[in-house]
DNA sequence: GTGAAAGCGCTAACAG
DNA sequence: CTGTTAGCGCTTTCAC
């Protein structure tokens, strides 16, 4: 593999001059420039970056920590991010967490290697131990899809007011028994998505003068047999729901099925609202009224904030709130 | 950001000491060995990867271009090669080629600045032109999903067989009238998926004395909206198919939902049968029968193999076709 | 316009 | 067991 040095003496200059050449540096004379050019292409050299990395101080990657790549809300936003980093020319390390509080931590730690510029990460749960993980390093992170009150950067939506509008579109519809598939609690007290979800739930519920019922209740696991089991439960309940709202569209496609195998029709005897706007919900039958939620954009202006941070530049507003929308579909009808 | 240096002139060492710490030589004393990680921890220094990078030649990096991150069937693959390089301690740098073929090359380009010590590539359609590009660099590269005629190590499935074997089995159900959607074409003559899996349907057909009619057959183009409309075609053609084979679940939840649009009942009136088993063929209604792809699996031994290779390991099977199966769900029923 | 030389932070002989 | 030293391949002053 042919170094700076080789192209020098082959085509009798310093290897300042080349270097020169190699980062469109004005002052090298255009004949020069070719000659360089030209042997380098014959000989197929190409800088090392691990060398131009050691100088600078910089990578130009990006670390990207996700919960499960193979979630389609996950994968857009991998999208999202991977589009800008690509037109900022900086790659993208993408670590995969599986689900796994460990693994997260674990790539934190390799992240913190030096390797990456900077660092978006999703996470379910931003913990006291996460920002602590992360306050020791001095690159920038942007957390992506999840709000947080510590002094984190993120990129997300405002899933109290996603979850109380689409409640609350289902009470427009005349729906007084409204069942609620909610993600994952563990216990948790913090700001989380699953928590927020079902505080706005409930606040639709209560500011509707409707009584909030334990049994149209269940938890998932943002997985399609999760929706379909706690659609189940729900569903067996002493309770009849008219409505099933499922804080996933993935959940949700469970909770379709559910009804399907109870012997129920949707959006005839039961109205499925779904949430996040994956590609799929448009192929169900019926197809899902859902709530929008802008993927793609949330990876990218997460990856936009990320690479400012980087390069120093002023960032005005490093905590962004993106718009939801109620995607009308015909999972619902009125009662 | 402490160096190597700050350690050792805190802990009273060399810089060579320190170093020797750090990758776990031997002759180091114990009481030295705690002093320096202790000071260390104290200052929050990591050595730097790029420097480390620098003299090994070597990055621990591996490079890996996807069609499209948002196809599960991708999706899966990048999960298995992920998990191995993570337990053979290498990262992956993600590439999305967005189903473009431009941004294929772009990146071939990218990766082969040296910062990624092998790469895995996933592509539609392995080129002359992909080949010479990668000829060029002298880092292993093996293709995973797709099996080549030129000299490049893959892990694939035989395609071939899996469209013969699924449409054999719609054969042996009394099925006479089997509809196809094949994926994109594009005119290549190569040894693609896409023609291989036509030319297992039409080995099959022939074998079973059964004729080809061209009617039946559609092109889609790997989503659902394309398997729909595929299937929408061949449906509303003279001759009334019994059974649909999509080269794809994804293609062939869109042709369910066709049947559906068509006042047709599956199984009933119409068989499907998918390919991929990605998980969603579980959770439709009904179940898909598919040709089950191990995805995971491709991706992990592609990983292996690509690892070793980085690792001047001997690798004594560079060509791996893994196994197919056939997955009997609810979506066929015999005549 | 071009070259010489001093590192970037680290590893790997080679000495002791 | 530990230190000295010579680079890895490149960028960047500072001279000329």
């Amino acid at each position: 593999m042919p170094t700076i040095e080789d192209i020098a003496r082959l085509a009798n200059v310093s290897i300042a001059t080349v270097s020169r050449v190699f980062n469109n540096k004005p002052d090298v004379s255009e004949k020069t420039r070719e000659r360089v050019l030209q042997i380098a292409r014959e000989l197929g050299y190409e800088p090392s970056m691990p060398a131009r990395s050691l100088i600078k101080g910089k990578t130009g990657i990006v670390g990207l920590i996700v919960p499960d790549i193979s979630n389609p809300y996950y994968s857009e936003i991998v999208r999202g991010i991977e589009d800008t980093c690509r037109t900022r020319r900086y790659n993208v390390i993408l670590c995969n967490a599986d689900n796994k509080r460990e693994k997260e931590f674990e790539y934190i730690d390799i992240l913190k290697n030096r390797w990456v510029d900077g660092v978006i990460f999703h996470c379910d749960y931003f913990s006291e131990e996460h920002y602590e993980a992360f306050a020791r390093k001095n690159i920038p992170i942007v957390l992506a899809g999840r709000a947080t009150a510590y002094d984190v950067p993120y990129v997300a939506i405002d899933n109290f007011k996603a979850a109380f509008d689409a409640v609350n579109y289902l009470i427009s519809l005349g729906h007084e028994r409204i069942g609620l598939i909610h993600g994952p609690l563990d216990g948790m007290k913090e700001t989380i998505d699953s928590v927020d979800r079902l505080m706005g739930y409930k606040k639709a519920l209560s500011e509707a003068g409707l009584k909030i019922c334990e049994d149209l209740i269940a938890e998932g696991d943002f997985k399609a047999k999760g929706g379909y089991e706690a659609a189940g439960k729900i569903l067996k309940a002493g309770v009849k729901p008219t409505a099933i709202f499922a804080v996933s569209d993935i959940m949700a496609i469970g909770a379709l099925n559910a009804v399907l195998d109870f012997g129920l029709k949707c959006p005839e005897d039961v109205s499925v609202v779904g949430f996040d706007n994956i590609d799929l919900s448009e192929i169900t039958r019926p197809p899902l009224t859902t709530i929008a939620q802008p993927m793609y954009n949330i990876g990218s202006v997460a990856a936009e904030i990320l690479i400012n941070l980087i390069n120093g530049e002023s960032v005005e507003r490093k905590r962004i709130i993106l718009d939801h929308k109620l995607v009308i579909r015909s999972s619902c009808k009125s009662i």
